[in-house]
DNA sequence: CGGTATTACGCAATGTTATAACGTATCGCC
DNA sequence: GGCGATACGTTATAACATTGCGTAATACCG
């Protein structure tokens, strides 16, 4: 399952009316890298600017092949992996558990980790928020005395466009 | 993160009280697959008892390590992964995703994902089921149109006993 | 400036998780 | 017994991730 890119997708927060393009999700990276006094270094920035362009989960390996191929010069695994692990840490990034695959997030300024929807049939992500779920999953934690630190939700299924092609 | 083995873990749901035993689950999970016609092969049965024995998300690898020992034989990955492909199908295993690791379901004969919570420090997993977890993830996947064919909520952090330890 | 500490990156090697491809054995059935 | 289907064994390899160490770039401070 490794599809072509595509375009920019749709925001389903409520707050948020229309499309967010790569570009200006870049600049919003730089500025909150900044604030935070953090260094969005020229690595870094290409890669989540390859993962917006591909915008939709991508595994290291695939991000290598695409630096690589992008940039002209040989990149290692840790080199990439090192990079992921500081757009992670600045909330720019979320790991897809369930593919071992990487995505941008819309909202890197918002505190709580994203649902995901994922489908089986065009491999597209789908982000949002629902806070009932945080809610919830809060209320299931504190009964059992959990400290919650992250949240891994992630469904599978069938996107809309690909409902009538994978219809039983 | 590989600790040793516990006891029996008791039941978060309020439906059923008291604790699961492990042979009294792999005597659940052998009527289970005699109900609906499918097999429960020795080496199927023995992967599902080590996953009981061991009652933490435990990885294929570690699992093969454990049933060479228990068994005095090799065994292949590919030959445990398609155990647990079986067990999973049945319901009798879930994958931890954020860990790459198996864990036994404790109630086979129900239909939906479970919920894990995780343990950062101790490695521990508590599963749990919250029909609330399920019905909002189902409003949401209405609204983008998804049809769901599997959940993945892990929720990790410290659990009660690791809280003292980890507390900051 | 120049020295020094810190952080980021390059690189080789290796570890870990999962699957492909193909052959053999086992089981149920007629 | 012969046959088809399913499970399992085996080798190899793919895919994902990290360790360890050295070098380069950067920031800080006198």
């Amino acid at each position: 399952m490794e599809l072509s890119p595509t375009q920019p997708q749709p925001c389903t927060d409520p707050d948020c009316r229309g499309q967010h393009t790569p570009a200006e999700r870049i600049a919003l990276a730089v500025s909150l890298c900044a604030a935070r006094g953090n260094k969005l270094t020229t690595l870094r920035r290409q890669v989540l600017e390859l993962l917006w362009e591909r915008r939709r989960p991508t595994g290291a390996y695939a991000l290598i092949k695409a630096l690589e191929l992008k940039y002209s010069r040989r990149i290692g695994p840790p080199t990439v992996y090192r990079a992921l692990e500081f757009l992670m840490a600045e909330r720019l990034v979320s790991k897809i558990e369930s593919r071992n695959a990487y995505v941008p997030r819309t909202h890197p300024e918002r505190q709580h980790d994203c649902l995901y929807f994922l489908c089986s049939i065009c491999g597209a992500s789908t982000e949002m928020e629902d806070p009932r779920v945080v809610e919830v999953l809060a209320e299931d934690a504190a009964a059992l005395g959990y400290r919650v630190t992250r949240r891994v939700v992630e469904v599978e299924g069938a996107c809309p466009s690909c409902i009538p092609a994978g219809a039983a």
